[in-house]
RNA sequence: GUGGGUGUAGCUCAGUUGGUUAGAGCGCCGGAUUGUGGAUCCGGAGGUCGCGGGUUCGAAACCCGUCACUCACCCCA
């Protein structure tokens, strides 16, 4: 047998309503707030992501699903949404264009690792890129927009945290500072910290161990590295959230693993999700697209994982899609009757379905129970020769009689009643 | 890449210190009702016990290997 690789999942007809219910609610949401939806491979030339997430980062040393195209160069199945979004801008310039240029995506992301609890190896995300707008307001509209559409679907649990990340001088000027503290103290680390020093510095702060929790208690803090404007930024952005009311926590270790963050970084975690319990993160990138070889626009956004999402969805509001009506020919000269029938139901805009393989009337009713149908249209040659159709009411087992070539429209008529 | 757990019917799972023909519930098909769904009763179909070796008179069970799934580390959405 031929199994789905490592990593992936299919989506069975069962639950495709639950992510079409989320995916919806997550486009009304950013359409709401005026951002347009914008659709962009899913794979580019690999140094696209090496460029912009970081050459050194985990997702760029080993995480990407890299290939030789059949001329040689290098493609990459995009590992996540901003840098394909961010080349479209550039590539169209979008910059030109006066309007705000507020993008927002869905779709898979591929990432080589170990899957787990809420962690594929083909992922799905949602997110946002606000394009052009240095103002503190466009962060606190992104945050918003996360906060409001995930509270939208009532998952439990959620916790907004954020830090001021601030300039990439600022980090800069820190971090000689951090690397001499984080030596001094490396025999208190875990090795995975002690590596750290050298390769992300930043990201010791944020380490679960709590060894190195209490190690790093009294570590130079990047908030006291940070320039004025980049403490002028953060508390609009701060009492901007706290005027329209999103409750945050400011967590001065908070680190995102990707290099193109600055200033405001976010993540919103959930408590009920296993390890993997952040849902979705973002941040300001204001270097971004002049590092990807556009002129310099400030930039901010976010990304949430759908499966993540979707794992912590309450089961309430399911609306399966069913028809509505089934026809139940049985009988040689009715199964051709019914079969055009169904068609002509089809066409006048009834959801219509039929079994081919059940030949018995039980078979059908049988069916047509199991499908969730109000209407089952009883058709035998009996009623083929009288020129008339039984419609059954499946709920109320009420009867009638009604003439063939006016069935579709009184289908069509019943159903609009309701 | 590292570690733990689990692989038995379509699904969820039993299966005793190794012992006859591998079971249950749900689901499925049929009958009771020769043209009327769900409920009930009766009957039936459905299994390379993940795969490959080994031990044994005898293996779903024990040993070795392998694969898959899963959880966790790492990292991240």
């Amino acid at each position: 047998m031929i199994k789905a690789i490592k990593g992936v999942k299919d989506l069975l007809p069962e639950e495709s309503p639950r992510w079409r219910f989320i995916e919806d609610t997550a486009r009304q949401w950013a359409l709401r707030y005026g951002f347009q939806e914008i659709r962009v491979p899913i794979f580019e030339t690999t140094t696209l992501f090496a460029r912009s997430i970081g050459a050194t980062t985990d997702i760029v040393e080993k995480e990407m699903y890299t290939f030789a195209d059949r001329d040689g160069s290098s493609l990459t199945l995009r590992p996540e949404g901003t840098a394909g979004t961010v080349r479209a801008f550039i590539e169209h310039n979008r910059a030109a264009d006066p309007r705000p240029q507020k993008y927002c995506y869905a779709g898979p992301m591929f990432r080589h690792e170990r899957p787990q609890a809420g962690r594929l190896r083909q992922f799905h995300q949602f997110g946002v890129e606000s394009f052009g707008v240095s103002d503190p307001r466009a962060d606190v509209e992104v945050l918003s927009l996360l906060w409001r559409f995930l509270s939208d679907l009532t998952l439990p649990g959620l916790t907004l945290e954020i830090n001021n990340l601030g300039y990439a001088e600022d980090r800069a000027r820190y971090k000689p500072l951090l690397v001499s503290f984080l030596k001094g103290v490396e025999s208190r680390l875990c090795g995975n910290c002690q590596r750290r020093i050298e390769a992300n510095p930043l990201r010791v702060l944020d380490c679960k161990v709590p060894e190195c929790r209490s190690a790093t208690e009294d570590a130079p803090r990047l908030a006291d590295s940070l320039s004025p404007a980049a403490r002028d930024h953060f508390d609009r952005v701060t009492a901007d959230l706290q005027a329209i009311g999103i409750p945050f926590h400011v967590n001065p270790r908070l680190v995102r693993g990707l290099d193109y963050y600055c200033l405001t970084a976010f993540e919103v975690t959930c408590s009920h999700l296993g390890a993997q319990n952040a849902v979705g993160a973002g941040g300001r990138y204001d270097g971004l697209v002049e590092q990807l070889g556009g002129t310099p626009v400030p930039a901010v956004g976010f990304a949430v994982g759908l499966e993540r999402i979707a794992l912590m969805l309450p089961e309430t509001f399911i609306v399966p899609s069913i028809p509505r009506v089934y026809v139940a020919a049985f009988g040689t000269q009715a199964a051709d009757v019914g079969f055009a029938l169904l068609d002509e139901l089809r066409r006048v805009g009834v959801p219509a379905d039929m079994d081919f393989r059940s030949a018995s009337l039980k078979a059908h009713l049988r069916q047509a129970d199991r499908l969730g149908a109000l209407y089952t249209i009883l058709l035998g040659d009996d009623e083929v020769a009288k020129g008339t159709a039984t419609v059954r009411n499946m709920q109320t087992k009420a009867q009638e009689n009604v003439p063939i070539q006016d069935l579709a429209a009184a289908c069509r008529d019943r159903l609009l009643d309701r």
